[in-house]
DNA sequence: TGTACATCAGTGAACGCGCGTTCACTGATGTAC
DNA sequence: TGTACATCAGTGAACGCGCGTTCACTGATGTAC
């Protein structure tokens, strides 16, 4: 499929930055078919190189890959960051940090249906394969990961009262399982063909329910 | 790997029950690898058959796949039921109506984690294949499938004056999105390696979210 | 400022792998007489 | 009860595919003198 792609003309046989065009063309290919879609022959098909080109930047496909999920990381990161930065500025901190909150919940959800390859990529690990990167780059504009941002919208809640203190603890896994379940039913699973209409309600839904049973 | 394996000794050339045969077989490669270990060659080989043998039985591979998914779906409803049958008889129906819903959760948790691969197998579609199915066949011994079984769970809670009439349509949607999303992070995603303790706390949890946040 | 040379990025060809699927076949089964 | 024959389950061989990866190579670059 797509094996005729014209091959972009270079001036000389160096590529000058095949590292970046590789790592770009394997983002390209996990937004359209998630981290499968990830191959190193066409990534470099489409950079036009011949295919162990690679081997100079990556040392194997997996090595590629690990790079393209750091890179999606980063993007739900970012998608996140957006939401939080669109909220408006405090006037009742309470009503705030709930909506920070929110913000995070939607940010999410919103990546996963805007670019589900990229977010299988992200999250959808192959199993045994390390799982510690959520916890230490793929950071977005504010230096936080996706985990971390969740992590600070709950710190809010805590210190505005909203949430006892002792709830705190393993609060993000409670709230990251259910927006992450949703999306997954969404793009994978039964709730695929939901209209787009009961699904944004179902997502708010959601959200509400994580902000009062917390 | 794995091509060695002893071919089971047939009596005549003729199998008998090759379409069961295959899709037990199936079955056992979905258990150990999720869908994508479901390969037709491999099914035939543990078989003692020649590839193309199966074809008398699936028109392709992907039919093979559909019927491994359908009887992994119905694990899950069994999984389900079992869980709601160890339910101590309704002395207060109203506690009985939520440890309903609990044990619909229990059981959908413990079985991602005791059968990850069948799990999988039932749960994420490769994109683009009929989802109608939850709906229809894949039932447990109730004659129910899973989705409906929560269903059920949701119908008591309404009926015993837990969840006000209105909340009811689409609850479905919420509970099993934050039970699917912990089985997923955990299986895929970074909870993989919490300890098993921490990991029952969490759909503890979990579960006591979803009862208060509906 | 000019030249020799080491470095190392990208080439060309090839490997072995396992997959799904098609074809024309063979031989056991069970039904009709 | 015995035999001829149609059916159709499983065989054998082959196909084309795309993949990851290895090897010995070539030729542009930039540094040392």
């Amino acid at each position: 499929m797509m094996r005729d792609r014209t091959p972009p003309p270079r001036g000389t046989y160096r590529h000058g930055d095949l590292h970046r065009a590789l790592l770009h063309a394997g983002i390209a290919l996990a937004r359209q078919g998630g981290p499968e879609a990830v191959v190193l022959r066409e990534a470099t098909r489409r950079v036009g190189v011949v295919p162990n080109a690679a081997y100079r930047h990556f040392a194997s496909r997996q090595e590629l890959l690990m790079a393209v999920r750091a890179a999606a990381l980063s993007a739900v990161a970012v998608a996140i960051e957006t939401e939080l930065a669109a909220l408006a500025p405090a006037q009742d901190e309470k009503e705030y940090a709930r909506a920070s909150l929110r913000a995070v919940g939607v940010g999410y959800l919103r990546f996963a249906q805007e670019e589900p390859g990229l977010f299988h990529t992200a999250f959808t690990v192959p199993a045994a394969l390390p799982t510690a990167d959520v916890h230490d780059g793929n950071i977005g504009r504010s230096g936080l990961n996706p985990f971390q941002l969740l992590g600070v919208a709950l710190d809010r809640l805590v210190a505005t009262g909203l949430l006892p203190a002792e709830r705190r603890p393993g609060a993000e896994f409670l709230a990251w399982s259910a927006v992450h379940g949703l999306a997954m039913l969404i793009l994978d699973g039964p709730l695929r063909d939901l209209p787009d209409a009961l699904r944004q309600q179902t997502a708010q839904r959601l959200l509400k329910m994580v902000e009062d049973g917390l």
